[in-house]
DNA sequence: AGCGTTCATTTGACTCGTTCAAGATTACGG
DNA sequence: CCGTAATCTTGAACGAGTCAAATGAACGCT
């Protein structure tokens, strides 16, 4: 657990004011990983039972853009926040249950940023997702008691 | 440009129903690859003016669902659809402009579906976006008169 | 320590992409 | 050609996220 003088040294190493809300999302996404802006709402009232929604969306906005947290956001989920930056790793998504797990790259940081063929971009970050099933949702039949068809699967 | 029996034998073969607006959307695809749904919806109305935006909807979920077109939503960006499917292919993505473009996947389908531990996982897609600028955004300073806080950078 | 400026937060309304629901239409097998 | 089920139209609703104005708090300076 982070101590409270942690996350104030990080807040100020990015130049951001140390204030009760920031110092809030910071020790619920430390905790909580990957999750959503209602979740850390909720985690954060938990300490903080008066901060708006708008605080929670701010800060996460300041924290994203000066690098203090990551910001993704897979396919048909809202956007989830995560305080592990800097060190390239990539995420599995559980198309059952949306789950997100951390993967470290497998090849390192460099050969990740070299797509076939640039096509003149200039790229300064590869994101890679893998999809498929986590462990309970692969053991688990896809849907319990009513197997109608299978082709359907929820779209969010 | 292809053949409106060209299409419809992709529908048949889907197990869909052939109508009108399935085949303006999967033309508007072919042409217009990584369309935004109103985009699609724009583009379909021209040849069709009386298609309600819930059709098209309706119709890219069906498409989706079958396999015909694949959704890509990166970070901040409403949904977008291409037709291009079944190649593994992936995307750089402009953080400035916001152009979509195509490369193949460098090493070939198989090491692709492998992230270093796969945590039990069972991986059936892997899905790689290289973030950078396009040609004419790097070349280009990224706001034009006013060079005020390079810090800032739109969201979307 | 006190003060003022500037940045954060609260409050509340609002936008936008997408989905839901009910009824009318249309494609397709027989 | 008919009946049925899928598809489309219409119109309303929803939720995540944003905008804007006013209040409040943090920090640098003296």
């Amino acid at each position: 657990m982070p101590t409270t003088t942690e996350l104030e040294q990080a807040l100020r190493a990015a130049a951001l004011r140390v204030t009760r809300p920031r110092l809030a999302v910071l020790a619920v996404l430390r905790e909580h990983a990957h999750a959503t802006t209602d979740e850390v709402l909720g985690a954060v009232r938990e300490r903080l039972p008066e901060v708006s929604h708008q605080a929670v969306y701010d800060v996460l906005r300041a924290l994203t853009a000066t690098g203090l947290v990551r910001r993704i956001e897979p396919q048909g989920s809202v956007a989830r926040y995560e305080v592990r930056v800097g060190d390239n790793h990539h995420h599995l998504v559980c198309r059952s249950c949306g789950v997100i797990a951390d993967v470290d790259c497998a090849v390192g940081a460099a050969p990740c940023l070299a797509p076939s063929e640039d096509l003149g971009f200039v790229v300064d970050e590869a994101e890679v997702i893998y999809w498929g099933l986590c462990r309970a949702c692969s053991a688990a039949p896809t849907v319990l008691p009513t197997l109608d068809s299978p082709a359907e699967r929820g779209t969010r």
